[in-house]
Formats: C-alpha cells, sequence, structure tokens
DNA sequence: TGCGGCTATTG
DNA sequence: CACAATAGCCGCAG
C-alpha cells in the first residue's frame, strides 16, 4: 500500500481526541483520548491521509497544537460531489447510502414514548435497522469509548471509499479526485486561519478609524454627541431638513428631493455623478464613508474581533454553498482598503503577499478548452492581445470579457461582443451553453467536478415577465459560477501548496482572499518564500491544467504591511 | 423578534 | 453596476 494511500481517522470532541488507523482492509483503534504528540508522530512517520468527519476535527487538533499534513475531509467532498453547503455525518452518509433523506431520523427527545419506540434499535450500534445513522451517534455518542470510537471510524472510512468511488464515477471530470484532495486540505488551513488570525497593530488601526469618526468614546451619550454631529453636517446643507433620519434610504430620497434631485434609489455610484448638483450630495457621501467604519468596521470591530495578541480573527469556510469559494466573517474578506496599513507584520517578520493576475479569463481559457483564448494567456496583461484582435482599446476588451463571464447583455461589453464571438467561439460556446444549462434549471459541474445547485422556479408564484427576468438572472449565475467555482479551486491547490511547501520556514498563512494569500514569516525567510510562492503557482497549475498551454502569472512582493503592496 | 430591502465593503 | 460574499440599520409583519 502506498504511504498516501494509509488512512488514519481522526476524530475530535470537546473531550479528547481518538485516532483508528485503516490499513489493509483491518482496523485498530490507536487510543482513545490520544495526546496529541500521538497524532503528530504518526503524521510525521507514516504521513496517512487522515480522515475527518468535517473541520472539528481539524479545528480540534489545531488548538492542541497538531497541523497535520493533508487529510480527507467528508463534508468537504460531499459539498463538492453534491453541491450546497449542509454535510452532517447523518445526511452524507444517507447520501452515501442512496437513502432518502427525507425519513433521516431527527435525535428523538428522551422520554418514555420514544423510548418505547426504539425499544428495537441497539444502542451500541451507530447504524439504525432502517439504514440511517443514529442520531445519538452522530452528535457525539462514540466518544470516550474505544470500541465506540472505532466502530465511527470505521463508518467514516466506509464513507471515504463511497465518496472515492463517485469521484472516479464523474464523467469528464478527470481532476475531480486531485480537487477533493485539496479542497480537503484547504480544510486544514482554514482551521490553522481561524486560529492563528491577522496579525493587525490596535494602535495603527485605531489612528484610521480616528480620522473617519473621530476618538474612541468613552461611552454611549458621547458616541451619540459623534453621531449627531457627523448627521448635522449633512443637515445643514438643506434647510429645514433637521429631523430627517440619514439611515432611512426613504427621507435620503426625500433630502435629494427638496433640493430639485430625483432619484430612484441614492447608492453611491448613482450619486458619484451628482457631487456638483449640490453641496448635500458630497456630504451625503463623505458621511457614508463614515457610517460604514462607525458602524462596520470601527471601535466595535477591533473590541470584537482583535486579540488581546493582536491578531484579527473570524470564521473561515474552505467553500461557500454555491461555486465553492472561501468564506471569512469579521471583515477578513471585506476589510475597506483604507484599514489595511494597520495589517503590519510582527517584530522581525514579513508578509508575503502574492495575487493571481487576471484569474477570471485565463481559468475560462483552460475550463473551455479555446486555443485562441489560451494564447492571449502567453502575455502578462491577456487583455492587451484581446483587444487588439477585437480591434478594440484595453478597457472595452476588458469590459466586454468580464460582460461574457458575468452575463452582462447591455452597455460598452455588449457592443463588441459579437467580435468577441468571432474571435474566441470556443470560450463563447462554453460560457453559453452554461448560461442555457442554469436557465433550463439544469445542474452543471466545474472543471474540477464541484456541483452546481441551480435551483428552479414555481411558475404558479410568479407571472410570465418575472418568471423570464429569474431565469435569466439564473443563467448568469451558472455561467459565472463555472468561472468562478474554477478559479476558486485552482487558488485553494495554489494555497495548499504553498501551505506545504512552506512549512519547514515556518511560515503562517494570515489570508486567502480569492485571488490573494497573505504569508507572514521571519523576515530573512521572505524572499526565499517569495520564490516559493511563485513555484507553487507553476506547480499548481501544472498539476490542474496538465497541458500548459494556460499561463498563470502571479504579482508577488515581500512586504512589512499589507497596504504597501497593493499593485 | 424575524425577515426582506437597501446600502456599503471586498474580490 | 453584470457574478460572489459578509454585515449593519430600517421598516414592516407577526
Amino acid at each position: 500500500m502506498a504511504r498516501g494511500d494509509l488512512v488514519a481517522v481522526a476524530l475530535a470532541d470537546d473531550v479528547g481526541l481518538g485516532i483508528v488507523v485503516v490499513a489493509t482492509g483491518r482496523s485498530f483503534t490507536l487510543a482513545c483520548d490520544a495526546p496529541s504528540d500521538v497524532v503528530a508522530a504518526i503524521d510525521a512517520e507514516l504521513r496517512p491521509r487522515w480522515v475527518f468527519w468535517s473541520i472539528d476535527t481539524a479545528s480540534m487538533l489545531v488548538r492542541h497544537g497538531v497541523r497535520v499534513a493533508t487529510c480527507w475531509d467528508i463534508a468537504a467532498v460531499h459539498r463538492l460531489l453534491y453541491g450546497g453547503w449542509r454535510a452532517d455525518p447523518a445526511r452524507v452518509w444517507a447520501v452515501a447510502h442512496d437513502l432518502a433523506l427525507d425519513a433521516m431520523p431527527t435525535e428523538a427527545p428522551f422520554d418514555l414514548f420514544h423510548q418505547e419506540l426504539l425499544a428495537g434499535d441497539d444502542p451500541e450500534d451507530p447504524v439504525r435497522p432502517d439504514g440511517h445513522l443514529s442520531p445519538e451517534w452522530a452528535n457525539g455518542r462514540w466518544s470516550r469509548s474505544v470500541v465506540r470510537l472505532g466502530r465511527w471510524a470505521e463508518l467514516a472510512a466506509v464513507v471515504t471509499l463511497v465518496q472515492r468511488a463517485r469521484l472516479v464515477e464523474i464523467e469528464d471530470r478527470p481532476r475531480a479526485m486531485l480537487t477533493a484532495r485539496s479542497e480537503s486540505t484547504a480544510e486544514l488551513l482554514c482551521a490553522a486561519l481561524a486560529f492563528d488570525g491577522l496579525p493587525m497593530r490596535r494602535r495603527v488601526a485605531e489612528e484610521l478609524i480616528a480620522a473617519f469618526v473621530g476618538p474612541r468614546p468613552s461611552n454611549e451619550v458621547e458616541a451619540q454627541a459623534q453621531r449627531d454631529d457627523r448627521d448635522a453636517a449633512v443637515l445643514a446643507c438643506v434647510p429645514g431638513a433637521d429631523d430627517l433620519d440619514l439611515r432611512s434610504p426613504g427621507q435620503v430620497k426625500s433630502l435629494l428631493r427638496r433640493v430639485g434631485i430625483e432619484v430612484p434609489d441614492t447608492r453611491g455610484w448613482r450619486l458619484e455623478g451628482m457631487r456638483d448638483a449640490h453641496p448635500v450630495v458630497d456630504a451625503l457621501l463623505v458621511w457614508r464613508k463614515a457610517e460604514r467604519v462607525a458602524t462596520t468596521y470601527g471601535y466595535a470591530w477591533l473590541d470584537a474581533h482583535l486579540g488581546a495578541d493582536e491578531r484579527l480573527r473570524g470564521a473561515w469556510s474552505g467553500s461557500d454553498g454555491s461555486a465553492g469559494r472561501m468564506t471569512a466573517s469579521a471583515g477578513l474578506h471585506n476589510m475597506p482598503a483604507d484599514m489595511r496599513g494597520a495589517v503590519i507584520a510582527e517584530s522581525g517578520h514579513v508578509f508575503v503577499r502574492a495575487d493571481l493576475g487576471q484569474i477570471e479569463p485565463r481559468v475560462l481559457a483552460v475550463v473551455s478548452g479555446d486555443r485562441a483564448l489560451a494564447a492571449a494567456t502567453q502575455d502578462d496583461d491577456l487583455y492587451a492581445p484581446i483587444a487588439q484582435q477585437l480591434g478594440a482599446d484595453r478597457p472595452t476588451a476588458k469590459v466586454a470579457v468580464l460582460g461574457a463571464m458575468y452575463g452582462q447583455t447591455t452597455g460598452r461589453g455588449a457592443h463588441v461582443a459579437g467580435r468577441l464571438e468571432m474571435a474566441y467561439p470556443i470560450a463563447m460556446k462554453f460560457l453559453r451553453d452554461a448560461d442555457r444549462s442554469a436557465q433550463g434549471s439544469r445542474d452543471l459541474r466545474t472543471y474540477g467536478g464541484r456541483l452546481i445547485n441551480v435551483g428552479s422556479t414555481n411558475a404558479n408564484d410568479v407571472d410570465e415577465r418575472e418568471m423570464r427576468r429569474i431565469a435569466a438572472a439564473r443563467g448568469r449565475y451558472g455561467r459565472n459560477a463555472m468561472v468562478q467555482g474554477a478559479a476558486a479551486e485552482l487558488f485553494k491547490m495554489w494555497a495548499v501548496l504553498i501551505r506545504a511547501r512552506s512549512a519547514v520556514l515556518g511560515a503562517q498563512i494570515v489570508l486567502c482572499l480569492h485571488d490573494e494569500v497573505l504569508v507572514h514569516v521571519r523576515t530573512e525567510h521572505g524572499l526565499t518564500l517569495a520564490a516559493l510562492v511563485v513555484d507553487a503557482l507553476d506547480e499548481a497549475a501544472h498539476g490542474w491544467a496538465p497541458d500548459r498551454s494556460v499561463r498563470f502569472v502571479a504579482d508577488v512582493s515581500v512586504v512589512e504591511r499589507w497596504s504597501d503592496a497593493k499593485a
């Protein structure tokens, strides 16, 4: 048996850790409430692909100070195979055994009536007579017993085998097994990201916030006074508007109406061009910026998410429920650019920051197999050769390509859509096919094998016009999900390779942002790590798209502040 | 109190 | 201003 095929199941709950190693068809329990150094030793010596039911095990291991190299994350693979987000053991088990989901048992209230109903069940068997998993077991009955632990681990091994078989069976998706592995290992990365946090200097962050909303108020009265001052600056622009509430879109609309500005909504991009129409417009936009900082990225945000060790922590998910991008809470994925100046490497450390250039059109070239588009990716800036091909300027070419990937049908991009179709017919057909499938409520599967669940509309609920509008939106969603999803798969392969290769440098990935990665490392290893990150992209891209006809590029820099790197 | 709408931030 | 996400406040229904 190959080293990588050795399967070890790690299970963890609040009280401890258990391990079962499965080899050549026989399983034997190594330990229950095993010390974490046993896990670490097994990982170092045997390098198994650990099997986890979910990221919870990885998180538990990380909290115990153990970072294993690779894993098979049953929940992550389930999401890949079947789409959506729900992937608890009972559901995964049922799907793996083709059992009806609506017959899935829920945990019975502990009373005599249900005791009666369950009389035929064996509490020591996690599988009920109807084939479903016992909810009691799914909720932790396996813990603190060597025998039950072994039984629970066997089930995980069984599910793993079913999942592997189904990945192989997916027609026309040869990268599915590879994707399942990297999606699994990305869960280990997420567990570490949540634990480690993003270095952020509290004093600097507070200064940046103060620049927008003033010093930290010491009580609620002061906070209210600051709010009132901000509001007054806007309301003073319009006589008699003192009692209007700027936080209410309807009242903002009437505020604007008083100065002769009639708008269907008050979104920033709509008001942007009207700054000259009346002073209140500019005042309102400035107010909105400050209000955003005050409510979402202000002192309360720091207090809630920035630890005493000056690390910003949020919850990480290896894939969202649709196309499969990573998600993060606590503002880690939508922190205003102005706040990035506070993301500063710790003393004696630097960040290696890298982002993939123009990843979506390059990914489109791979997944569609369009040779003409692949040729364009040889350029550092692929929009340059595309513009030349279309006989248009670069901004127009870029808008057209992005519009095709998002499903835009109006505006400047649509103007050259015909020429885009002529120049890159394979890529355009790929997008159109995805659009059409999704419009018809047919599920899609990404290049790496992720199922994209496409909803449907009940014709009774809406009229014909609304029906078409929803179908069109579904088409745009499907079109984009095929590109965005594949890009997410490539990104995660890159990220987990960086994680694996940079472990010897003591490096820590501290942020993943769709096409960008931030790695924290001791200063003396900065340049080595930067080179490693570039090599990792080459390796990931080659494994993902072996024919090498599409070029991927990364912008890499070694910096002390995140904001120093913005290209 | 929960939820949809509006708004803003990011890729 | 199309695709995706998180997140806050308002207004309304229950």
